[in-house]
DNA sequence: GCATTAAGTGGTG
DNA sequence: CACCACTTAATGC
């Protein structure tokens, strides 16, 4: 992680959109900008938290950890969107860790700051708080798929939720490259599991795989189980 | 070259 | 279904 000039353009993250201009020299005043490598971790669970971040470039996970080797993919994180806020919370610890998946740029504003953005702009609370909703909602879904569901219908419903989050690019593969390994911390389900179940998708030709990226050959039947469970 | 990490495979409880 | 042991491929100093 390094201090770069380059971060936030004060135009296009979730903070800026919303801010009332005459904010936005007080918000150039107080943020830094931190570069961070593909791999780098932003914060990780039991760290303090002091302040709040938004993602100018780039992709970050958002996860809990066991042990040394085990992990659940709670959620990502785009550029424009903010990360950490669960620093406003009462408990100021983070409760999980961010990792970046690609080189990434942040726009990083001292807690306190951003609490007092809040106060004067109502239209940034409210934003913040539907997002709360969403990302609540997002996480119950989460807790009953990995609750009820069997591994095979976990990786379909992955694979379908990342659709829904990142679309398609022009070669019609979902527009995010995960390891193996990130695929199966965000199905919830071991890297061995996952990787013969998505030799099952693809023999079954419902998905096809290349350099990290997937395509949705066949949807209706790859959510047939998913369905069936619900 | 050699060390390290990711991908891929079979077997077991 | 997770876990372990192992091979192979890719990457880096």
């Amino acid at each position: 992680m390094k201090k770069c000039k380059s971060g936030c353009d004060l135009k296009s993250c979730f903070l800026c959109t919303m801010c009332i201009p005459d904010w936005l020299p007080a918000i150039d005043a107080n943020r830094q900008n931190f570069l961070y490598n593909k791999g780098e971790v932003i914060f990780k669970e039991g760290d303090p938290v002091q302040g709040i971040f938004f993602l100018y470039s780039g992709l970050v996970k958002i996860h809990k950890q066991w042990g040394s080797d085990r992990e659940l993919i709670v959620h990502f994180v785009r550029k424009g969107e903010i990360l950490g806020h669960r620093g406003l919370g009462k408990n100021l610890i983070y409760p999980v860790s961010a990792t970046a998946l690609e080189p990434i740029t942040v726009c990083y504003l001292p807690l306190s700051f951003f609490k007092s953005t809040l106060k004067v702009n109502n239209e940034l609370l409210f934003q913040l708080m539907v997002n709360c909703f969403d990302e609540l909602e997002e996480s119950e879904k989460k807790m009953r798929d990995l609750v009820h569901l069997p591994v095979k219908s976990r990786v379909a419903q992955a694979i379908f939720t990342l659709k829904e989050k990142f679309g398609y690019n022009e070669e019609g593969f979902i527009d995010i490259a995960l390891s193996r390994h990130d695929l199966a911390s965000f199905a919830g389900t071991t890297y061995e599991t996952a990787f013969r179940t998505l030799n099952e998708f693809i023999n079954d030709d419902l998905i096809e795989m290349s350099n990290k990226k997937i395509r949705i050959k066949n949807e209706k039947e790859l959510l047939t189980p998913i369905m069936n469970a619900h």
